[in-house]
DNA sequence: ATATTATTTTAGATTAATCAAAATATATTA
DNA sequence: TAATATATTTTGATTAATCTAAAATAATAT
């Protein structure tokens, strides 16, 4: 099934909407995340639909279908191979990243994905910690917990981090904090979850509010 | 200025076929190599004229204004410095990369092409021996003459193809030709051009229709 | 120089994606 | 449960890109 880049970026927001909230995604909620118009959602719902991509019934949401929830992995299977051939290999910046491979991602050729994706040794997860779906559509996700839930004294490695937009990741990205990054925690504010680091023989300071958007995995 | 990736493919049409000829393209031509009705060209000659992009007068066809010109350079830069990754790095047939490559022509970011530029070591030459414009959009045309007109016991370098269908591409690529290669003319029919090479060793037999179409440069 | 042929443009439609405003359905609250 | 508020869909339009068929223009050939 040949799909525009606008159907395919509908199934990928229908996708992680709802691997957030497990329910039916209403239109709009679609709305705000593509940023569209709810009339043009419920045109583009009953589209879909009538490709057998979606289920959707009027004013009750839609949810993928067995077709389209395939569709969906693939793309986030280029997306993230995508984004790790940007960072890694390109040295293109974490906050960079992210725009660049959501245009990336709808290059048609599977010749090619599989070519990156061998160039790049079969990467498992992307910059950002997500898992990386292999060619069946297969992927695990992690076990990870948010770092405000670390007790001090712990070290852990960053694994992944809850959202991608810019200012957030230029934030990281100065205070030298990356996927992979390994520290220990030092202390954390009873109050406001502040927590101290010590990262590459530095302690880093970081808020609350970024500290609860940040997932790591204990290594010790 | 922000152009669809349609009217960048109607401006790198309009740059290929200007070379060629070097006079006024014609709806036609237009129309013939991107496989569009001469009413769409048409249309679109009109739109990129308004746009200052072109300089077109109805019935005496069109070319690239300065403007036109320039993002038609970018679109070649990009193209190519593609054409490098998919087959250098990636290891991408030949007669696979061209229609891949003009895919990903189309990606906006210059980030991206800079980045991926660098990483290729700034290349000059594509895959098919066609020079790579720098950021400045200046490049150097290699001296090359076609492989009919060398004489016989020349040694010589693969540089250049005319044409880049995949059937002449994988010809050529079973024939283990490819740009670099480097031969020795052993003979060359007087009557139908049929040349045979010395390559790797072994005798190679190519059609005067296919050597008219390969360009090379003299090493000896 | 006129008639014929070829090329190009115009006219009128179609499909994909989008929107604002109006209508309708669902949910909430009094 | 009726009234109100919220969410969703429908209606009617717009823009980009495309097409076929008809009309207009240019080129060519008697």
């Amino acid at each position: 099934m040949e799909l525009t880049a606008v159907e395919e970026t509908y199934l990928k927001a229908l996708h992680d909407l709802s691997i957030k909230t497990d329910k039916q995604v209403s239109t709009n909620a679609l709305a705000s995340t593509l940023q569209n118009s709810a009339a043009s959602v419920t045109d583009m719902l009953k589209k879909l639909s009538k490709k057998s991509l979606i289920n959707y019934e009027p004013y009750q949401g839609a949810r993928l279908a067995e077709q389209g929830s395939k569709l969906a992995t693939n793309l986030l299977r280029k997306n993230r191979i995508w984004k790790v051939f940007l960072y890694q290999s390109l040295n293109i910046r974490w906050e960079d990243v992210r725009e660049i491979a959501e245009e990336l991602e709808h290059i048609k050729s599977d010749l090619l994905i599989d070519h990156l994706d061998a160039f790049l040794g079969y990467p498992k997860f992307d910059p950002f910690g997500d898992p990386i779906p292999n060619q069946q559509g297969k992927y695990t996700l992690r076990a990870q917990t948010p770092l405000v839930n670390l007790k001090p004294g712990t070290t852990a490695i960053i694994t992944g981090i809850k959202t991608t937009d810019r200012a957030f990741l230029s934030h990281l990205r100065e205070k030298a904090i990356s996927m992979g990054t390994t520290f220990t925690l030092i202390s954390q504010d009873p109050y406001d979850q502040t927590v101290v680091l010590l990262l590459d023989q530095k302690e880093v300071l970081l808020s609350g509010q970024v500290a609860r958007q940040i997932l790591i995995k204990t290594t010790s």
